[in-house]
DNA sequence: GCTTGCTCCTACAGTAACTGGAGGTTGTAT
DNA sequence: ATACAACCTCCAGTTACTGTAGGAGCAAGC
């Protein structure tokens, strides 16, 4: 171990995969400490930055929205306190993504059924285009 | 059959179940047409914007995105094209869920085995955390 | 005729999470 | 000395609306 040198924010971007505007933008959301400067006033960050960042870029990975990421790194600076907390947030965010596949499921079956009505004429007997336009023959 | 009245922006709201401000954001946005107007400025409107925009809002609930009932409304009005385009649109939105899916319920596996690690005790030894800050232990 | 209250108008800010660009400075390598 | 990359700040744009502020019109009741 190691340099634990000073990184620009072009290297804290390269180590992480992450834009520079998107940390940039972390810095101003809160997510990330604001960086110290040099004297011309450029970023400079440590090891930890990378750490933090990492467990951003992989909770952000995992779906977790922004304001979820900001919980769990609170909770995760907190060693004594019981994980409870953190599975609850992990099970919330399960629970939305399944809602979401459920919601996506439905459309694709509706939507599985309109294209296989197509019988491929003209648009005036497009099954399709009854579908969307409910009832326009009064 | 009917009074083919002039309707009112909340009459039209009312019929299709959308709100007053997103007509007009459609309007401001091409789908819908500029409304005449009264004397005094009103938007008035008949009942061709109403399946308009029932077209349009069944098209949202499948889904497709606003530039795709943008092209879906342009291909409904010719109705002696063949409706083949109508057809792909509605297959390339289709493909799109699946995408989407597919995704969701990738995420939804690696979700599951990390909320599955999770023994319940403090934070320090939680394997959520863990996951989240990869090897932050060096 | 007047007031009340609802509906309408325009215009703009905010949402989520960035991304990209303009316009300008600094650091580094040749 | 001169490129050129990388940095800086600020701001607009993305999707599809939603909500609000501030003001005007309209219909009904008294």
């Amino acid at each position: 171990m190691a340099e634990a040198a000073h990184l620009t924010i072009g290297d804290l971007a390269r180590q992480t995969g992450t834009k520079v505007n998107t940390i940039r933008f972390y810095e101003e959301s809160g997510l990330l400490p604001q960086a110290e400067r040099t004297a011309s006033g450029r970023r400079v960050y440590r090891d930890a930055d990378t750490r933090r960042l990492a467990f951003i870029r992989q909770s952000r990975n995992l779906g977790f929205p922004l304001d979820a990421v900001r919980e769990l790194l609170t909770l995760a600076d907190d060693a004594n306190q019981p994980c409870e907390a953190i599975d609850r947030i992990a099970r919330v965010h399960l629970a939305e993504i399944d809602r979401k596949i459920a919601d996506l499921s439905a459309l694709r079956t509706e939507l599985d059924r309109v294209i296989g009505s197509c019988s491929h004429g003209t648009v005036a007997d497009c099954k399709i285009i009854e579908t969307l336009a409910p009832r326009a023959h009064e």
